[in-house]
DNA sequence: CATTCGTGGAG
DNA sequence: TCTCCAAGAAT
């Protein structure tokens, strides 16, 4: 494949020239007819619903993972009402491993929400769906977008990506959403009827082609168009700080919360603090795999300070509560 | 604007 | 093995 020419250099501190929008419209469609995966919530028959249930599950974390338990969640829970019905809990074992239990949460509460103040249907409107509990910007957009069909901008971290290498000449965008992010994205926006396909398509390009690690400029449709590569792929401005996770109470709260899940009866504080063993409380609150977990748990050498502050944090934050057998999930 | 908040597959 | 990081939201 024939390397672009060398575009002239943008001026420091000018804003870059848009490309042909109407060309990237048309090649970005056509890339994703041809190449789009085939994903449950992005069918036809899918409804609102699914759409939102697959947004809160995708909030930082791959489509792979989502997957299984998307699916069990739609034929346990095939509507708000259904979810609302049941305890928070139900959710946030439900929600498994996927990581962010209070995601579980939010997405309880909001059908919740969507039952109490709009009659159990998603609502359409991105001011209404920016007001559920745990909807932001990015969630509102994309559900107004590729539920509803409605003309918003969705800009996502693969959005974004797209737009630093193709338009800004950069190998990433910067750490946090810029208002400038937001004017281009707005400014790329096709008409109304091309706004959905749009916005799944840079997407989906991202995801699949200008991946952030290792990018498959061989395959891209708008490689020709890249500010990015024609600057000759310069590094990237700001280095990503890594997420430290060992001994982090994010740790210590993830193999806690591992373990209500797991318990089929309340778990007395001793055990997740680790001043009593099950020996000492008896084998009877032992059942299924509750001590493997019990094990991880201890195996972080939290000291008594985190764990203590852990636990604290899980009941203050609602993805555990205190009853007088011992501690487990919203009942 | 910077932090916090889970998890596990990929490179 | 170890680092990176994935369709963010709330504070």
């Amino acid at each position: 494949m024939p390397v672009p020419a060398p575009r002239a250099a943008v001026p420091a501190g000018a804003a870059p020239a848009l490309p042909d929008a109407g060309l990237l419209h048309r090649r970005i469609a056509a890339w994703f007819d041809a190449a789009a995966r085939p994903l449950p919530w992005r069918e036809p028959g899918c409804g609102p619903w699914g759409v939102m249930v697959s947004e809160f599950m995708l909030q930082q974390t791959p489509v792979s993972r989502v997957l299984p338990v998307w699916e069990q969640w739609m034929q346990r829970w095939p509507s708000p009402a259904a979810l609302a019905a049941e305890p928070s809990g139900e959710a946030v074992r439900a929600w498994g491993r996927l990581g962010y239990p209070r995601r579980a949460l939010r997405l309880h509460a909001a059908a919740a929400a969507i039952v109490e103040n709009h009659g159990g249907a998603v609502p359409r409107t991105y001011p209404e769906l920016l007001a559920l509990p745990g909807v932001g910007t990015y969630t509102a957009a994309a559900i107004a977008s590729f539920a509803f069909d409605a003309p918003e901008t969705v800009v996502d971290t693969n959005i974004r990506r797209v737009h630093a290498r193709l338009v800004s000449g950069e190998a990433l965008p910067a750490p946090s959403l810029t208002a400038a992010e937001m004017r281009l994205a707005q400014a790329l926006m096709p008409g109304e009827t091309g706004a959905k396909a749009w916005n799944a398509g840079v997407m989906e390009l991202g995801a699949l082609i200008c991946t952030a690690r290792s990018p498959k400029c061989g395959q891209c449709p708008v490689l020709d168009e890249c500010a990015w590569v024609a600057a000759g792929r310069p590094e990237p401005r700001h280095v990503p700080r890594g997420q430290a996770w060992a001994g982090t109470d994010r740790q210590v709260r993830g193999a806690m919360m591992a373990v209500l899940r797991k318990a089929t009866a309340p778990v007395l504080p001793g055990l997740l603090l680790g001043s009593v063993d099950l020996v000492t409380a008896g084998t009877a609150e032992s059942p299924g795999g509750v001590q493997a977990e019990l094990n991880r748990l201890r195996q972080l050498n939290a000291s008594d300070e985190q764990l203590a502050r852990c636990l604290d944090g899980l009941l203050a934050d609602g993805l555990a509560e205190a009853s007088p057998a011992g501690v487990r999930l919203p009942a």
